[in-house]
DNA sequence: TTGATTATTCTATAATTATAGAAGTATGGA
DNA sequence: TCCATACTTCTATAATTATAGAATAATCAA
């Protein structure tokens, strides 16, 4: 992954109402929620949530789907595990001291 | 973790001198590197560098500490790993999706 | 103590990001 | 065709963050 692209990444989730759409949407699972739910979740108008939504898009960590009148977003589990494998290995090296704890099982190719 | 402390700490990955700053410093261990030497590494003014530095250190994400007229800073391998916790912990809740490649060893208490 | 070194804080300015109302663009139903 | 719904884009403004020179603080060495 691009350093440029990880920074992207990581400002997407530097801001509460980002980061907790991408947790809420990570719970909702491949079904998504729709702008409108997403919104009225977060407590906060379209026009801004839309916005971070694009952000969250931006970076690949969502993923947008248009079903009818209502544009459903989803967690996009590769671009989020992408950026999880950057810190583990890109970032971090695989520093013992940092991914000690987990056991990189590399998947077959 | 707190997700004001998480939004911090990506807050200060967001920055593309920060997160080469922090890699520098995991690769160079708990030696570290001094102020002057990450601000000419990262080609950038001391006052530009002493900035984000205090950022870094202020998310928990490096240490500083005073050797002579010198400031030396290290990665901080707690914060770093409490952030990657927080991705797979808190924020993926686990979901084999996105934690499935990693195991999570528990550390006995 | 004086001067050089190392780094930070002060300050001003530039650049970016966040917020949300108003306006505009699909879509679906009566 | 109209109208309501569901969003997004446009726009303006506020707030935050980044940049780096100038000034200041602390340490060491001669």
């Amino acid at each position: 992954m691009e350093i440029e692209t990880a920074t992207q990444a990581f400002s997407a989730l530097s801001q509460g109402a980002r980061l907790a759409t991408l947790k809420m949407l990570i719970k909702a699972g491949p079904r998504g929620a729709s702008a409108g739910e997403i919104a009225e979740a977060m407590k906060t108008p379209p026009p801004t949530m839309s916005f971070h939504l694009k952000e969250l898009e931006r970076s690949g960590l969502v993923h947008a789907r248009k079903e009818g009148r209502r544009v459903i977003y989803s967690a996009d589990y590769g671009g989020v595990r992408e950026l999880i494998d950057f810190l583990l290995a890109d970032c971090c090296g695989g520093d013992r001291r940092l991914c000690g704890p987990y056991v990189v099982i590399k998947e077959s190719a």
